[in-house]
This record gives C-alpha cells, sequence and structure tokens, in this order.
DNA sequence: CGTGTTTGACCTGCGC
DNA sequence: GCGCAGGTCAAACACG
C-alpha cells in the first residue's frame, strides 16, 4: 500500500512535468492551425479570384468564339447586290454610300435571315458611260438599247479562279485595279452571239478566299439547263404516301442542305435570284424560250472550265423566264426566305424539271 | 485549224 | 488640258 502511494506521489509529481510538454505542443498545434487557417483564408481568397479571373477569361473567351464565328459566318455569306443605271449619278459617292448600306444590311442580314443570302438593292452602277457600238454576231455594229442596264453582284467563297454559273464565257481582257493586287478579268457571255452579257471577276482584297463575281447585262438566249436536278420522286407530291414527304419540304430540304452545305450552290443561288428579281423588275415583254440550247456552235457550248468552283447546281430553264416563272421560283424560295422553316412551306405544285 | 487566253496598247470618262 | 483609272481591243500565243 505503502509502496503503492510512492509510486502515486511519483506519477503526481511527473505530472506537471508532462502537462506542460503536451500543452506547448498543443499550443504549438494552435499557432500552427491558426496559421493554416491564414493560409487557407489567403489561399480561398487566391482561389476566389483565380477563379473570377477564369470566369472572366472564360466570357472573353467565348465573346471572341462568338465573334470569329460570326465573322465566319459573314465571309461565307453570298452577297448578292443588285443595280442599274437608271440615271447618271455621282458614282464614287453612291459608291461609298452603297457600301456602308450594304455593311449595314450585311449586319442586319445576319441576324434575320437564316438562308445566309444577302440581297441588297444597289445603285452604284457607274453610269453607262461608254455606250459604244457593238459588233453582233452578224458583223453589223448595232447600238445596244441599255447594254450594262442591270447589273449583279455576286460574292461567294470559291478557290477556284471563277464560278462556274451555267454560262459559257470568253475572257476579253484582264486588269489590275488599284487598291486590289488581284487582277480583274473580263468576261463576256459567249453562249450566243452578240450577247450583252458581261461579268468581271475579281478576288476581294481582304479576303483572297472570296471571289466576287459582277454579271451585267441580260442574256439574249436561253440559259443552258445545268447538273442541280432534283430527284423526281422529290418533286411528284404524293400526299397518300406517307412514306413519301411532301414535295415542297423535300424540296426544301434539298435546297436547304445545298445552300448550307455548297457554296457553289449558294452562288448559283444568289445568280438564280438575281435573275429572277432582274426579269422581275423588267416589262414582261420579253419572246418565251426556246428551250433549245446548244445547237450550231459546234460544242463550244459545253462547260469548259473544270477548274471552276463547282458546277452550277441551280440551272434556270430560261434566262428570260415569264412573270409566272418568276413567281413559280420565288414561291419555291419562300420557304427558305423564312426562318420558320420547312414546316410552313407552301404546297406550290412543281412541275417536273422546273426549279 | 478553231477556239480560248494573255497582255500590251488604246479608248473613254472623270477629277484636278 | 493633263493625268489617272477602268474598260476594251486585238495580235500573239497556247491548246486540243
Amino acid at each position: 500500500m505503502e509502496r503503492k502511494s510512492k509510486q502515486v506521489d511519483k506519477v503526481m509529481l511527473n505530472m506537471p512535468v508532462v502537462f506542460t510538454e503536451k500543452e506547448k505542443q498543443l499550443e504549438s498545434t494552435r499557432i500552427e492551425m491558426g496559421e493554416m487557417k491564414e493560409e487557407n483564408k489567403r489561399l480561398k481568397m487566391f482561389l476566389a479570384e483565380i477563379s473570377k479571373d477564369y470566369q472572366s477569361l472564360k466570357m472573353h473567351f467565348l465573346d471572341a468564339k462568338r465573334q470569329i464565328e460570326n465573322d465566319v459566318e459573314e465571309a461565307e455569306l453570298v452577297s448578292l447586290s443588285l443595280g442599274s443605271c437608271l440615271a447618271k449619278h455621282n458614282y464614287k459617292e453612291e459608291k461609298n454610300i452603297a457600301n456602308k448600306k450594304r455593311k449595314q444590311e450585311e449586319n442586319q442580314i445576319k441576324d434575320t435571315l437564316s438562308l445566309g443570302l444577302e440581297v441588297v438593292e444597289e445603285e452604284t452602277w457607274p453610269p453607262c458611260k461608254s455606250m459604244k457600238s457593238l459588233k453582233n454576231g452578224n458583223g453589223e455594229v448595232s447600238q445596244q438599247a441599255n447594254p450594262s442596264k442591270d447589273r449583279v453582284s455576286v460574292r461567294a467563297r470559291c478557290d477556284a479562279p471563277t464560278m462556274n454559273d451555267g454560262c459559257q464565257w470568253r475572257k476579253y481582257g484582264q486588269k489590275v485595279a488599284k487598291g486590289n493586287p488581284c487582277p480583274k478579268a473580263y468576261y463576256r457571255c459567249s453562249v450566243a452571239a452578240g450577247c450583252p452579257v458581261k461579268k468581271q471577276v475579281q478576288r476581294c482584297a481582304e479576303d483572297m478566299s472570296i471571289l466576287i463575281t459582277t454579271y451585267e447585262g441580260r442574256h439574249n438566249h436561253p440559259i443552258p439547263k445545268q447538273s442541280y436536278q432534283l430527284n423526281p420522286s422529290q418533286i411528284s407530291s404524293n400526299p397518300s404516301n406517307p412514306s413519301i414527304k411532301n414535295s415542297d419540304q423535300m424540296i426544301t430540304d434539298s435546297i436547304a442542305q445545298a445552300i448550307t452545305t455548297d457554296p457553289s450552290f449558294q452562288s448559283a443561288l444568289a445568280t438564280a435570284i438575281a435573275s429572277c428579281i432582274r426579269v422581275h423588275g423588267v416589262q414582261g415583254t420579253r419572246e418565251s424560250s426556246s428551250g433549245s440550247y446548244g445547237h450550231g456552235h459546234g460544242g463550244v457550248l459545253q462547260e469548259r472550265n473544270s477548274n471552276e468552283c463547282s458546277s452550277s447546281y441551280l440551272a434556270m430553264s430560261d434566262s428570260v423566264m415569264t412573270s409566272s416563272h418568276y413567281q413559280e421560283n420565288l414561291k419555291i424560295f419562300q420557304p427558305l426566305m423564312c426562318s420558320s422553316g420547312a414546316e410552313n412551306a407552301s404546297s406550290t405544285p412543281v412541275d417536273d424539271g422546273e426549279q
């Protein structure tokens, strides 16, 4: 018992020493914890800042990405400009105005037109300064009534030197214009002798991949039929057969797909629409088309420029359409012009081969 | 040989 | 009137 108490005393004696060491450890641990808490706090703040920066950068990145996407989208627009020289104007002044107008409309169209087409009414064609007498096919000299009255400009991404628009063109000149290192090529329609239509092809100075094709005048002959033919099964509407889609929807789908995937189709479409609009704006006393094309030219009328920007998908059977043709063609494109999509497509019957 | 392209010269309109 | 720029002509050349 005595022995036991001695041991307890020893323990009791030793206790304070043990507690102080533990307390010291505890104290140091507390200090460490406090420091770690401080560090943790700092790290949290640091993390918050990093997170904030990250969010900010993310926003910037998304904005930049969106901007780039918009730019690409804009660059891939098929730009289509119409013009006429009905009166004498100050060309340069109007050109500036038209450029501003075009940019404004490009922005508007970006927001409103899902089709990706730009149709700009433009009155910037320089006054028909040279009403030169042009030799017709018979070698006679005939005064052109208004050879450069109509002018249509088509902008499209195209790596090839020219766009295939279904016509046969003969190059008659090339010139390096001021302000653009890319030479401008001058073509004349060689489908029919005496056809007053000309086109100018030039690459955009800002973006070499953009080909600016400017058409001038009206064809005095049918435009050759080309490769873009819709499948007849798609054309023929068959409501009794549920497996076959509504023809308009099929057409719409086909055209929509072509539009969204093929830049050359965009350019061809632009040309075609321009043709529609041009025809619509002209009094209707036109000869109906004979429909025959490609005779008597020794095969010259076939497309030769295989390096042209793909084939012309959309070929009007006749460049000199009647207004009813125009209406028909316009009806086809109406669903596409509207952002509402194919569901609202009108049920306009489309004849076989008519597009 | 026929047809299309190239390219330097020429023409025309416009601004100064 | 002059110079400049855009558009056109036409001879030379290339190609199939």
